[in-house]
DNA sequence: ACCTGAACACCGTTCAAGT
DNA sequence: ACCTGAACACCGTTCAAGT
């Protein structure tokens, strides 16, 4: 009797939800680029060999969390016309999509839709739609929102790293205010405080995604008031 | 004498520009996924760690592939006002993006700015500010046009693979007009062809991508008027 | 100064074998 | 039905050793 049932309860066998739940938790906490199938087996008390049961691929379970996300965005109606419709779903799915950092580069990496995602976009459709936009206009509308539709425009400029106790940083920042007076002066405008422009110091992720939202929504409905 | 010179020379030593290009080249040619500092090794005709004397590691290449294509950009003026400049700026970035499939996935993975992309970015604030924008707007229009700077948005929709001719995916078309009435309404009214609403044809990248910058370049024009 | 062999610590995935 | 051990074919990178 030595091999006692111990405190450990292998009991709950694995399935797909449970490994894909895992997955997410383990993308949050570690990073997406910190996730093996070998890392997430051992998360699950179990050799990476048997995720192969829930999950055909490590595509497969990308695709998986994907829509577990996706599943998160809050579908309500959220106004009466199209563009607080619109507005309110996209920054929906800013929310849903800014819990999990990792989300937006996954979907990037994607090479075709579940249909989890084509269902989401059939819902942008249909408030354009009942917008009273033509097809063809909605048509353009989505390739011109483009990943905005999932409430991301692409960061090129990672903020999230502030230098200022760096001080060789501190020194590259010096000889890039001389070689890019261009940007330079926009970091001074933006900073407030010419003696530290610090880059993303006064730069609110949120304003900026609803600014750029917004310039392409008015710009929408302009076109669709001159369509009729 | 039996180890001859014999047809091969090795005698080009390798440095950091035959690195680069040699990996821009094999990216291009077979794809960023399959890169590996072993495979770019054997291009060279050389054992994977000797490319460690010409480039840091691989983060280093491909940041290195990355300014390589940015200075395929055409920065020539290309206008009188601000608005044809930037245009011809960024449809200028789109080109050369173009002939690197590679390249957007790369710049977008990317943690830091080299120089190079630093230097791009402030000449589009220079555009902008002798367009008499002001530097507020001027950050607010970046982050607005995100990565369309560089002649991308990213393609959410891959249109690449057409699949008519497999019939499987040609039933899941079928079941997917029943599911998604709002997507299916648009595909066939892009197709111009009811019977037969196929994704992606008749759906123009290019004339996509004018189209959303147009949209935003007008909008922020609208902006710059409203601030004088 | 430049290149190499051997090694380390990882990957995703398959497959026969176990229960 | 589900899990495992062993194996395969890869990765990026380091380091002492060669020329």
């Amino acid at each position: 009797m030595t091999t006692e049932t111990t405190t450990a309860q292998p009991r709950i066998p694995l399935n797909r939800e449970r490994v894909l739940r895992a997955a997410v938790a383990y993308a949050d906490g570690n990073g997406i680029d910190s996730l093996s199938m070998r890392k997430l087996g051992q998360e699950l008390g179990v050799e990476a060999m048997s995720l192969y049961n829930h999950v055909k691929n490590k595509e497969d379970l990308l695709n998986g969390m994907v829509d577990t996300v996706l599943a998160e965005i809050d579908l309500s109606p959220g106004g009466s016309d199209w563009k607080s419709c619109l507005r309110h779903r996209i920054l929906s799915a800013r929310s849903a999509l800014i819990n999990h950092p990792w989300a937006s580069q996954v979907i990037e990496s994607r090479k075709d839709m579940s249909p989890a995602m084509i269902g989401y976009f059939d819902g942008i459709v249909g408030i354009l739609r009942d917008g009273g936009f033509s097809l063809d206009l909605i048509h353009h509308a989505m390739h011109a929102l483009g990943s905005r539709m999932l409430g991301f425009s692409q960061e090129l400029f990672d903020e999230s790293d502030d230098k200022s106790d760096d001080p060789e940083a501190a020194a590259m920042m010096m000889q890039m205010l001389e070689r890019y007076p261009n940007i330079s002066a926009m970091l001074q405008e933006i900073s407030h405080d010419p003696d530290d422009p610090v880059v993303g110091s006064g730069c609110d992720d949120q304003t900026e995604f609803v600014f750029g939202l917004d310039l392409i929504l008015d710009g929408l409905e302009r076109l669709r008031l001159a369509e009729v």
